[in-house]
DNA sequence: CGTTCATTTCAGCACCATCTGAAACGTCAG
DNA sequence: CTGACGTTTCAGATGGTGCTGAAATGAACG
């Protein structure tokens, strides 16, 4: 009864099964789960950790890890550090919460949200264009396509106006103005 | 020059593009494409259609269109529409898309944000129990990891509380509140 | 009941994202 | 310039999701 398996270390039990939530909630996120086993890991560590301890602590290969961290720096949310008189180099993580959440919305608002919000004008547009170049029953039916084409355009405008006060707000007034909110319109209320 | 791949019907093609942008949106979204394609095709007809004609006009199985609109309605964004006289089952979309929207929110929130909430809170519990049973300088790291587990867990906490909010309020009142917000708290106040 | 028509389920296949491991690359020290 | 060390890239292997097509199921009618 002495064998590494049966002793447990605590603090790495610990990590571990929020390294495992953290990931689930990444791949909720769209975010695959090395990449957010990565960034649990570095949240939950106080000093900065190079690729190779990163890939013995996680069990995955040198690859992966530098995969992992290469996407974790595009996502803005893990800084390089480099230490005089070491060649290695060293990953850490953005610790508050609300920081990398607001850097994610950012990122994905421009990776995702705008190139997909082009798309969606260019149908409209060409929704408008073909009901506009027909007559008759024709026309009317396009005409009705391009007021759904609209309607659906308007709502993901909306969603996208919505992202942009949470960007400029910041988590401080954020939580404030929801404070404000559930004052002024409480349920029920119109 | 009368062969039938060179008539493009306009209207299918209007459809088509904003069909190909919705499923993209979909997938962004952790939709799979075949039911972003089949709840395109379906909010843009005006009636409701059964799965032999989705399968048709979307090119891809009867399995697949039936397995996708059995997604859409546990997400609950389509209904089952009988005609008397028909053996058919006809499908329909909901056509306004905040509601839709404030419908799969909520059931996100139930099937994916409310468990992983359960088990952050079991790490967090997990990691307060290991530092209480420790003691020195071991004692001193559990106590600092079970910190930055609860600090996540707050952030975690504030979010659920946001979509709340914003399950309770609705689209015309959360539009309310943020043109509120808009004033109260402009660009750079605090 | 048996037949026909509509729908769902599911085994097997195809495809795509991810991971590994090793080679290529870059960089610093001597 | 050369060797040692650290990091990145990438071809191939793996695993997992989604799709098809056909069989099973169910539901209406004579």
């Amino acid at each position: 009864m002495n064998e590494p398996a049966d002793i447990r270390d605590p603090q790495r039990e610990v990590e571990d099964r929020f390294i495992e939530v953290w990931s689930d909630i990444s791949q909720l996120w769209g975010v695959n789960k090395s990449v957010g086993r990565v960034h649990a890991l570095l949240y939950l560590t106080p000093d900065s950790l190079d690729i190779d301890s990163l890939a013995e602590r996680l069990q995955i290969s040198h690859g992966n890890a530098s995969t992992s961290i290469r996407d974790l720096m595009a996502w803005g949310v893990v800084r390089r550090v480099t230490k005089p008189g070491d060649r290695k180099t060293y990953f850490e993580a953005e610790k508050d919460p609300w920081t990398w959440f607001h850097t994610t919305i950012r990122e994905r608002r421009r990776r995702e949200v705008v190139p997909v919000m082009e798309r969606l004008h260019e149908a409209a547009g060409f929704a408008e264009g073909a009901s506009k170049g027909s007559k008759g029953a024709e026309r009317k039916q396009l005409e009705e396509l391009h007021g759904k084409i609209e309607k659906f355009a308007d709502f993901a405008h909306e969603f996208v106006d919505l992202i942009d006060v949470f960007l400029a707000m910041g988590h401080g007034r954020m939580a404030k103005v929801f404070r404000t909110a559930a004052k002024l319109f409480p349920k029920g209320g119109g």
